[in-house]
DNA sequence: CTTGAACCATACAAGGATGTATGGATACTG
DNA sequence: CAGTATCCATACATCCTTGTATGGTTCAAG
């Protein structure tokens, strides 16, 4: 248990860890890509020299190991659960929409860095795919315990997970608002079923409650 | 009108054009990304030297910007022309699904390589954005047109191409057959209307016809 | 205060990238 | 055959990257 450091009232730069390389990196990733994680750019942007990198971690790769282990912390755990737990379809599919909206719950910038650097990295690839594959089984689950047939089940779930990748993918910055104003649309192409009105307004006013 | 190159029989090299080292970077970017495209490593591929290139390219971004031309003609072409002509729903729903999955028509690697190479460069972000929104404009304008709501059009067109655009993201192999077996499911998923039966038997049996 | 571990800064070596300079090879043309 | 434009190969300068070596600085404990 180390105390809080005892630094002088003169503002000592305070001795950084490997928690700071790895959301100095985590930016990095996010904003350019997993080429632009470079030590030296690192280096800089937390104010310090590569001679600290290279104490705190053993090589490039090692950083980047640990990127992958924070994708899938922050990530992973959050959309699994999430359906396991769902009392009713449209509660279901709003947290569903909710989470990727959420910048707490969930990142989908980093999300995104992931998947392009896994394009480029064979063993990134097999992670994210492995992933994937869990998270369309999992929605199909969730849509089957509402009554959809399995194939239909399966059939929506990826229509689901691919179209909300593919938003990310494209890199639209749509207003919230829009996207709200066509909840219900939104809801029938994706479930098939009307979505109550009173429960769309109380998705739009208190989206949070929802995750 | 140049004539076959008149080359002696001892197979001496051909001369290349920037048409070669185009074809050789397409084929890189598509690999392995833009950060790939290199000048030497073109040169090896196509066998040759980086003096060759640097008589037919000013640059390596001059290089760069012939390859989102090319992506330009290639993929933007198809996509807006088909949907205008589309004699039906059905018709042309399914022209959709064909085309991506038609490599003679389409290159969904490249569409996706131009995709991950549009997050590291700005202007490039703005061509890829400006011909999203063009495409999913002329989804929406085809569902109209088969008396969609204006709304229930914008919708649609989003979840279709959206989903389209995250199967390539996510990069599944998925084999062509499973994704036939549930043609009928898919096709009512992002219509809300059922396919006829017979015209999904000919789908499946010729599905070039539909491009 | 001294000692030793933890941490950081700097200098260096090696490799790889772009781009330029320049001479040589090849092919068309009169 | 001679001459010229086109095309390619090589060598070089410059820059930027990772990784190592090494010495200095800070902190905590005895």
């Amino acid at each position: 248990m180390k105390n809080a450091p005892t630094r002088t009232e003169t503002e000592a730069k305070p001795r950084l860890g490997r928690a700071d390389w790895l959301r100095a990196a985590l930016i990095c990733l996010i904003d350019d890509g997993i080429e632009a994680v470079q030590i030296t750019r690192l280096a800089t942007s937390i104010g310090t020299s590569r001679g600290s990198f290279y104490w705190h971690f053993k090589s490039r790769q090692e950083l980047l190991d640990g990127l992958l282990n924070e994708w899938f912390a922050v990530n992973s755990e959050p959309i699994n659960r999430l359906l396991d737990s769902a009392p009713s379809l449209d509660r279901g599919v709003l947290s569903f929409f909710a989470i990727w909206a959420d910048p707490e719950a969930f990142s989908p910038k980093l999300e995104q860095a992931v998947r392009d650097w896994a394009r480029l990295d064979d063993t990134v690839l097999a992670i994210v795919r492995a992933e994937d594959t869990k998270r369309v089984a999992a929605i199909a689950g969730f849509f089957q315990r509402f009554d959809y047939q399995e194939e239909d089940a399966t059939v929506r779930a990826r229509v689901l997970y691919y179209a909300q990748v593919g938003y990310f993918a494209i890199n639209v910055e749509e207003a919230m608002e829009e996207r709200l104003s066509m909840l219900k649309p939104y809801y029938f192409a994706f479930t098939g079923r009307e979505l109550d009105e009173q429960t769309a307004l109380d998705f739009s006013a208190n989206r949070s409650s929802f995750t």
